[in-house]
DNA sequence: ACTCAGGTATTAC
DNA sequence: GTAATACCTGAG
């Protein structure tokens, strides 16, 4: 495959740091150089800031500025959303000029499932080693600079894996649930396609949330973090509690802090943009 | 040795 | 319905 290039302005919501590190991912790495490769779909793309430039390089399935254009989710209108949330109150305000180049990738919808229910009470060296070899084992290599790489399996390719399989590969009590999932999914009887078309909010919840290994949480990072791409969907982790304790509850033993209080004031507070407020609350309070 | 990490499933009141 | 408890794994 051939390289192809494709050049933007960076403008004010656009930073490398802010999309790789904000969570929602975690296939993208840094270079030396400071850039990031990463591998989505069948491509290999590596983002560089210069200057006020945005580059981006790789092999792609088609052409690269459509595919960056969809990933990064460049038609949308970021200042406008920032503005709108500042106005909530001054923190909103803070946390958005701490993350203000968070974009939210339109992340495979599959791969998005499987990620996220590996993640579950994990941290991110080990997911992001977990997803590396399930990839490696079970995707096709794609070689760019000399330099392989390998493509999230399908659910045909990741069906080829037994639960020992998997086990090997240190997913741990998680196995289950990613073999179980797999088998839902390719067998339709949770159809990925019809989700997407789905118009209301809470029964693609439902539909997630019948998936082994879907709880609340990971649900909703599926409807935030893929290209289902629901800004409404608030998904709650300590992180999320301790900074909306932190902010509006102010109960003294944050882990005693209800859910369903937190939801009800993100919900209040933050409407259908709940979900992004999120990321940067999450973001600023997780980093700071 | 022991705790902790982007929670979920299971079991018990 | 809501509250406790176990759960792979490996890094600190």
């Amino acid at each position: 495959m051939q390289e192809q290039t494709y050049e933007i302005e960076k403008g004010n919501s656009f930073e490398l740091k802010d999309i790789f590190d904000c969570g929602q991912c975690f296939r993208w790495n840094k270079e030396l150089d400071n850039s990031y490769t990463g591998i989505f779909g069948n491509n290999v793309i590596n983002v560089a800031i210069k200057g006020e430039k945005v580059i981006f390089k790789g092999i792609c399935e088609g052409n690269i500025e459509e595919v960056c254009t969809d990933y990064f989710d460049l038609n949308r209108d970021y200042e406008k959303i920032k503005q709108d949330l500042s106005k909530i109150d001054d923190n909103m305000k803070t946390s958005i000029e701490y993350g203000k180049g968070i974009r939210i990738l339109n992340q495979d919808l599959w791969e998005t499932i499987i990620s996220f229910i590996i993640s579950a009470n994990n941290n991110i060296p080990r997911i992001k080693g977990i997803i590396e070899r399930i990839s490696a084992k079970y995707g096709k290599e794609l070689v760019y600079k000399g330099k392989s790489y390998y493509t999230f399996p399908t659910v045909e390719e990741l069906s080829k894996a037994e639960v020992q399989d998997l086990r090997k590969l240190g997913l741990g009590f998680r196995d289950v649930r990613v073999y179980e999932t797999t088998r839902t999914i390719l067998s339709r009887q949770v159809d990925l396609e019809k989700l997407h078309q789905e118009k209301d909010f809470n029964k693609v919840r439902e539909t997630l949330l019948t998936l082994s290994g879907v709880g609340p949480k990971v649900a909703d990072c599926i409807l935030l973090f893929s290209t289902l791409k629901r800004f409404e969907a608030f998904p709650i982790d300590v992180w999320v509690r301790r900074v909306m304790n932190e902010l509006y509850i102010k109960n003294v033993d944050e882990t005693k802090v209800n859910k369903r209080d937190i939801e009800k004031i993100a919900y209040e507070k933050f409407g259908n943009l709940a979900g992004l407020a999120q990321q940067y609350l999450f973001y600023w309070k997780r980093e700071a």
